[in-house]
DNA sequence: CGGATATTTGATCCCCATCAACGGCAGTGG
DNA sequence: CCACTGCCGTTGATGGGGATCAAATATCCG
């Protein structure tokens, strides 16, 4: 990981439109904000943050693909979720003493950091910012809870076709098909809740089925719909 | 239920210390949601909210005992988790359309409402409100990711008395045991993520290892250390 | 008391985790 | 160029945990 002197990448210049930062602080934060922010670049299968260390502030994404994980019993690892640019890491972190997670880059990423003492002033003097932060931690609840819902009730097969269709509906917004998922075998089983023994069964199913297709070990989403239909009967309220 | 006249409860003289609204909000904003909130008094087994309707506004929870649920496949019901005085119910819903979950009484109960307006006016004018709803959310997050994790990872023995350690640590603040769990096998099995078959099970085993004890069918924990015990191998971080 | 409801226990079956072995592919070094 | 090695993914065989169905027992309530 590289540390940047600050002065390579600006807030108001940033490209990435996503950005609380740059979405929700009037314009003298962002300046200061800009002054006091710390960016990093890594390259593929990267620590930006470890579970269990102390919480130092938020990072965002800037570029690039990140995935969040948590250790479970014997080190199981869960994938708890994925992130992008404007994605926002280590939030869960706030209020308590050390990150509940770790973050890990998919494939090169730059990310922005902002220590506590930052985050707090931002948060005192942009109430839009604090409310908006507010209505993201709503979403992210109800979507882990939904996911909650889907490790209880779910089979393995619906499992994956979840775990699919979340990758699609994060990394891929322009909705292209085909699409190449951008995990491996064992990131996607930590993802759905299941083994790798078990999702490669079940993958070679939706191969048979046309539902996916395979290049050179990466996962090729065909369309969508016929990975809906398979967790239809689910009454998803977003 | 019965709703009031707004005037037989008063904010400024309410006991519940817990309540976000009382504690966060400036005096002038406490009088005047004093004025616009809504009182509604409910008997046991009565819907606060219901899963689907359109989003209305905050309940904050004044006296009494919830649970908060949400359907799943084939209409079973998942319980998300359990509410107590000082609790708010529907912040899931906050910048969604529709209510992802049911609250429902298990007990008489007192409910304060404050509509979709009036809250957002609260947080545009008590920044401290909302950063301590941000706050609140994020260990609601932490919460339910762990929850997500052990549906997971934890096989139906643990996750019975981590529900019955869940049950303790919401509702017997003073840790005072024998301890009388509020809640009968079907929504214990729904909170557990499992079903009441397995439930009675492994209640009767808990029994004869003097786990719990059973009177008239409600569920006694007689102390905590022996049910933490059966799921210490996690390592949970809050 | 009697019917309805809640809880417990028993019997059975199947899904999925685990263990094991094999095939493909890339990198390395002779 | 080929042999060797290690990693990743796939497929097969097996056993156990838990879901489901069924029935008995306990409790509640009019």
């Amino acid at each position: 990981m590289i540390k940047s002197n600050n002065k390579d990448n600006d807030c108001n210049t940033c490209l990435t439109d996503d950005c609380f930062i740059k979405q929700y602080c009037d314009s003298d934060s962002l300046t200061l904000l800009n002054e006091l922010k710390n960016i990093s670049f890594y390259k593929e299968n990267q620590y930006i943050a470890y579970e269990g260390n102390p919480v130092m502030g938020l990072f965002f994404i800037q570029k690039g693909k990140v995935k969040i994980t948590s250790t479970g019993i014997e080190n199981k690892q869960h994938l708890v979720r994925l992130s992008k640019p404007g994605g926002i890491i280590g939030h869960r972190g706030l209020g308590g003493e050390r990150y509940p997670i770790s973050a890990i880059t998919l494939e090169e990423s730059t990310v922005c950091f902002f220590d506590n003492d930052t985050i707090y002033q931002s948060f005192m003097n942009n109430p839009k910012l604090t409310f908006e932060l507010m209505m993201y931690y709503s979403k992210e609840l109800r979507k882990s809870e939904a996911k909650t819902k889907s490790q209880a009730q779910m089979n393995v097969r619906e499992k994956v076709a979840d775990a699919l269709l979340s990758c699609d509906t994060v990394f891929n917004n322009e909705k292209m098909y085909p699409f190449q998922v951008p995990l491996n075998r064992s990131n996607l089983a930590d993802f759905a809740g299941i083994n790798t023994e078990q999702l490669s069964r079940i993958l070679s199913e939706f191969k048979k089925e046309n539902v996916i297709s395979v290049i050179k070990n990466t996962i090729v989403i065909i369309n969508t719909e016929s990975l809906q239909s398979l967790i239809k009967p689910f009454g998803t309220i977003e």
